[in-house]
DNA sequence: CGTCTGACGCACG
DNA sequence: GCGTGCGCCAGAC
């Protein structure tokens, strides 16, 4: 299966990475979710990793991807470090309203969102 | 075209 | 509850 047979069984797909952005611009303010849960929403569960990959690239994308959003499973900023090496990531989310200790996100199952839940 | 590499996640011990 | 191993998919070499 082609990258090009997939754009034509999702007709406004670009390809995995759009996907990917998508999802992620839907989180909404004060809100996160884990790779994983947007790796099972764009149809690709067990692509965590490319979630990751993707975010990363979205950080020189436009618009804005609110990538600072997305965390492990654990609610864990496991990509803080690729946000200019301080704690750039963590800053966001408290800008949020959302609480960061120890690189780990507060009451993480109560702010969580479920993207399948906006599909 | 074979291999390695990830901002992950799960199974297992 | 924690460490280890492996599968996952796409892109870079």
């Amino acid at each position: 299966m082609t990258k090009k047979h997939r754009q034509n069984l999702m007709s406004d797909n670009d390809d995995f990475f759009d996907r990917v952005y998508s999802v992620t611009r839907l989180i909404p303010f004060g809100k996160v979710t884990s790779y994983g849960a947007i790796a099972a929403a764009i149809g690709s569960p067990g692509a965590a990793r490319m979630v990751g990959w993707a975010l990363n690239k979205s950080l020189s994308q436009t618009p804005f991807v609110p990538a600072h959003r997305v965390v492990n499973r654990n609610g864990i900023l496991s990509g803080k470090h690729y946000f200019g090496g301080s704690n750039t990531m963590q800053e966001l989310l408290e800008n949020e309203g959302v609480k960061v200790v120890d690189d780990k996100i507060v009451d993480f199952k109560l702010i969580f969102w479920d993207p399948k839940s906006e599909l």
